[in-house]
DNA sequence: TATACTTAGTTTGTCTAGTAAACTAACTAA
DNA sequence: TTAGTTAGTTTACTAGACAAACTAAGTATA
């Protein structure tokens, strides 16, 4: 067991928040770095040196003088590597190429037509390939992968239940391990959304968020001093299930008055289906009647976006989070529900504790899940480049 | 901004697992130390003997021989200092003094006539004095008082609001400083309790845990990964005003349908009022009807089991934890409605997660809120005794 | 009972990494 | 020009962890 300090532990801390530093204030100097984390100029200098050698940073030549010598400037190589984000999502999957900053360097969405693990494999075995082809030059290639899985994720990367993809007990990462390498971080696509918020979103500043992903259930990544909450068997955050109204309508989880019965893409398409008794209406009909000034529709929006407040105002009475972020399919609608939504967040939630709680929308859409996934891969790499093994697909 | 490591770092947490070590396996080696840690030999003897200097330590002579030289037996100094714990309730104070090692030395529980801000500044002195008498000889002397108030205490310890106490930003600590010094650590009772539990009682063993105050309301303490989770303005944990019946009784908070509404020492004794058609009886006089075959009370306290097991398996879902700890004054008929609320975790929570969740009575008692904290000062000693202020009452 | 082996703990010299201070480099201002 | 300022490097020093050799003190066995 090794779990004292020693020189190399300092090295390595005081070398990884030098990268921090460059990767948030870049373009910077040595000189700039030494004042800002309080390192010696000769340490910080050595330090550079490694990350240049590396390849981690560049310089870029010189700035503007501030009364004498020129500061030589530094910038993070973004391109030094790549890495590669899946989102699993019900009927399609969405896979990201990004640069070490997460940049979409490359996009690609495929529609499934079967969901069984071993097609799913398949697909993403596939669309990895496609996206690794031809990249541009870098020392380190792709350097991992990371995918979002809706559904219960253990602490070995298994996925131990997937209703929505009929899924049970499955070594997804196992399953891909020959073919891509086992550099492969598997994990519940709300948790990998908040992570993507967290790095990249609506959450950059927040060091306490909830990301909630709101689709046909209501899942939740947890964010607690910057780092996600996982729990004791990682399946933190299934708030979807919290009950909300005790006699309230049956869940498929076999409870009463889950939250997600009432506030979630499937309860609105349900209320919809039933209140104009057609076949169900899609998300996407339901907002579109909503903003052509459908009274029905701009209802059934405001109700379920006082329903998510009900469950929002516990959220913040427990956890007292800095920002909410709404994220998934059900943010499309946001705008429409977001007056009701507020509202009952309002009128439920404590007084103190609401003062500093935010809500936003997810910045970036779509991608929440897929960026958030891909930066798994690329935290891990820049935590330890050394030791992160180097990919060629 | 000093945020980098230095070899003063290094020996400064190397120095502190060194202490934890010896206070958690004692009475132990130097080489038992070193072999459990997997610090060199040299490097334990070294930090063993500052810590020995310091009076941390003491050596307690040979043990027995393995089959060589005899070790030498460390124990931790457990009376090296003490502290002095303070829970503030509605209609009275416990105040504790303690050993480093959460040891109760002495103990004083004091009525509350009057539970306005000066006078219970007034009692907490006395209070501390009476316990600070004659010590046992000691190098440091009093290390410094934890206080546990119930109501919302900031980052910067004002006590931003306790409605059971008519308290509203109320500098309790500034008003103590003078006499007792400027070590006074104040936090809410819920999140005392928790750390209390947690380093004394039944979350010894857990990283995360939810401490459960249940008393004329409901409050949490929330530790993940070992520490205790604030929040963003510190208010976290505010379980008992979670909806959980959107369309429930009137809270005092505003709102409807609040946990505590339903499961509370308070939900408890009105529900008995009204049905006994008496003025309110006692949570001891409810308890002892049960005892004696009461029908009414024994199905009164399976009522608020069963509501407790709502909310539990609410934060079972969210927050997946390792244990949940009933404390405070409901704590006292656990054993009445302890089936109740299991069965209803059981069948609220998702499977999975409740898998690894126990659920556990306060071991610590009525004592959980004042040994955390006066563990809150202790743990400030400990992780920096050069800096720590020596006081003397 | 002598000898070999074990285990505990200390001493000594080495190495790593951060620091301060002096230095070179390159600029601005007057 | 010259003085002053800022950027970055070099040099000498220091703290602290480590390995290896050593002393101390026991047990096991021939």
């Amino acid at each position: 067991m090794k779990i004292t300090g020693d020189q190399q532990l300092i090295k390595k801390m005081n070398k990884t928040i030098v990268l921090d530093t460059i990767r948030q204030k870049q373009p910077l100097s040595r000189a700039d770095i030494s004042a800002a984390i309080g390192l010696n100029k000769a340490t910080v200098s050595s330090l550079v040196a490694e990350l240049i050698d590396s390849r981690l940073v560049n310089e870029i030549g010189p700035g503007e003088s501030s009364g004498g010598r020129k500061p030589t400037l530094l910038l993070f190589n973004k391109q030094a590597g790549f890495a590669i984000g899946v989102d699993i999502r019900v009927s399609d999957l969405l896979a990201v190429l990004v640069d070490l900053e997460g940049n979409v360097i490359r996009e690609k969405s495929v529609p499934l037509a079967d969901s069984e693990p071993g097609s799913m494999a398949e697909q993403i075995r596939k669309t990895v390939a496609q996206l690794s082809r031809r990249l541009p030059e870098s020392p380190y290639g792709i350097v991992g992968i990371g995918i979002g899985v809706p559904g219960l994720v253990d602490e070995t990367s298994r996925v131990v239940s997937a209703p929505n993809l009929g899924w049970d007990n499955v070594d997804l990462a196992g399953a891909l391990a020959a073919e891509l390498g086992d550099n492969i971080h598997i994990d519940n696509e709300a948790n990998a959304g908040a992570i993507g918020e967290k790095l990249y979103g609506a959450g950059r500043d927040s060091l306490n968020l909830i990301y909630l992903s709101i689709g046909v259930g209501i899942g939740s990544g947890i964010i607690v001093g910057g780092e996600l909450y996982r729990g004791t068997s990682n399946f933190s955050g299934e708030v979807g299930h919290m009950t909300v109204a005790e006699d309230g309508p049956l869940c498929r989880c076999g409870n009463r008055g889950c939250w997600e019965t009432l506030a979630s893409e499937k309860a609105l398409v349900d209320r919809a289906a039933s209140l104009w008794k057609e076949d169900a209406p899609s998300l996407e009909e339901i907002l579109a009647s909503a903003k052509q000034g459908d009274k029905d529709a701009v209802e059934l929006l405001n109700e379920i976006g006082s329903q998510l407040g009900v469950g929002l105002a516990n959220l913040v009475n427990i956890l007292n989070p800095e920002l909410i972020v709404i994220g998934n399919r059900l943010s499309l609608a946001g705008e429409v529900f977001e007056d009701a939504m507020l509202g009952t967040i309002k009128n439920r939630s404590l007084s103190y504790h609401r003062k500093k709680t935010h809500v936003a929308f997810a910045k970036l859409g779509i991608r929440s899940t897929a960026l958030g996934a891909a930066s798994m891969p690329i935290t891990a790499f820049l935590t330890d480049p050394d030791v992160s093994v180097q990919e060629t697909v």
